[in-house]
DNA sequence: CCAACAATCACACGTTCATGGGATTTATCT
DNA sequence: AGATAAATCCCATGAACGTGTGATTGTTGG
């Protein structure tokens, strides 16, 4: 029993996907709004493995949605529904970790399937969105640092030893004695919580602190 | 009418797909071949719409023939064919240019409708190639790799490394002892070009070896 | 069959790194 | 003025790493 919560402000799409879900055998529908000004308490209430989530809302639209679900950590799955394979709504809901994206016009059968699949991991995509994706991969668009909070020189230090240098080198490239330098680099360690050079260089790459 | 090619190198599955074709209104077989060694010339008489390319053929692997093609300035739809959705492959389709991505398991009639899908411009994709896709674009993939032909060993110690292990837990993991570790890491730094462990893991991630 | 390579293990030496203690100076914020 | 944080430096110890010089076994391709 897949449970599915409903975020669409067009009411009539709202209730005609509601009955779609709770008159199908293998699914329960758990909730439908209007908004999803109250995502968070109503993810924990309601505990849903799956939202049906509408991009174009007023208030918080649906990609400001998909974003406070992350924000608390939620991992339940979020198919995001849309009438326009527009371009923009596109990459930023996958920026956002959206696992499924479908235009509206859907038929309702496949939307079905496409929870389903959804609920085992796949990441369903309506074809024309798919190509958009995948020129996304092809240029090489991509965001989305974190922020470790490091002090000037810290980088400096970390930046360093990215390019393969080590202690000594470090403190001969910056004019400070390399106690200095293992000063610094244990306060980046900490800071990123590691606790050796090539985690701290892996999670700078990773995370593309610079 | 869609004018269809194959190159398929297990001959039952080539009849049944050429079968398939030629019998759906709509879909015309142009050719069915069992390897792609001569697909300049055979895209150049048999002018197809749309190519099916199995990925695992002997001689000319599938995404080989795909690099032929676009390398032939053709701009005729690639679809991929797998029976895995196997990373490495992935990434690699999606660089080299294909129109989709689909499982050999997928159902003939949904073949078709992704045929006709990837004639319009859409990117069929079965959805857990597409979670892979869109993983891809989450963190950042892009051109530029580079192969320095490291043994399935020395991958499976840099990928270990990258992940922040030291050599014993390396040699803990992999149940070998840690001379062979060190082994390992001596010929990776030698194809890599480097000589310390940050520097492999630094040079692992920017080139996106994994 | 032989060459080449991959994968395994061993030992030894010196270097680099990680971490634990400190300390001083300067700038900023309250 | 006192607290806080950043940047600088010092010392000492043990663990981890890098490199050299081997050797054995199994697989693969000519």
């Amino acid at each position: 029993m897949i449970k599915v919560l409903i975020y669409e402000d067009n009411q009539q799409l709202r209730e005609g996907l509601g009955i779609l879900i709770s008159g199908s055998i293998g699914f329960q529908l758990t909730g439908a709004f209007g908004n999803c000004a109250e995502v968070e308490q109503q993810l924990d209430e309601l505990k849903p493995d799956v939202v049906l989530m509408d991009i174009d809302m007023p208030m918080v639209n649906g990609i400001e949605g998909l974003r406070k679900i992350r924000a608390a950590d939620s991992d339940v799955r979020v198919l995001m529904l849309t009438v326009f394979d527009d371009n923009e709504n596109v990459f930023e809901a996958v920026k956002a970790g959206a696992n499924g994206y479908l235009l509206k016009k859907t038929p309702p059968a496949r939307l079905l399937e496409y929870i389903a699949d959804v609920m085992e991991g796949g990441a369903p995509m309506t074809s024309s969105i798919a190509t958009q994706v995948l020129n996304m991969v092809k240029s090489g668009n991509n965001a989305g640092t974190q922020d470790f909070d490091l002090s000037a020189r810290e980088m400096d230090v970390l930046k360093l030893l990215v390019n393969g240098y080590s202690y000594k080198m470090v403190a001969a490239e910056l004019f400070i004695s390399i106690d200095t330098v293992r000063s610094h680099i244990k306060n980046v360690y900490e800071k990123l919580q590691v606790n050796s050079k090539s985690e701290a260089v892996a999670k700078a790459l990773k995370t593309r602190l610079f």
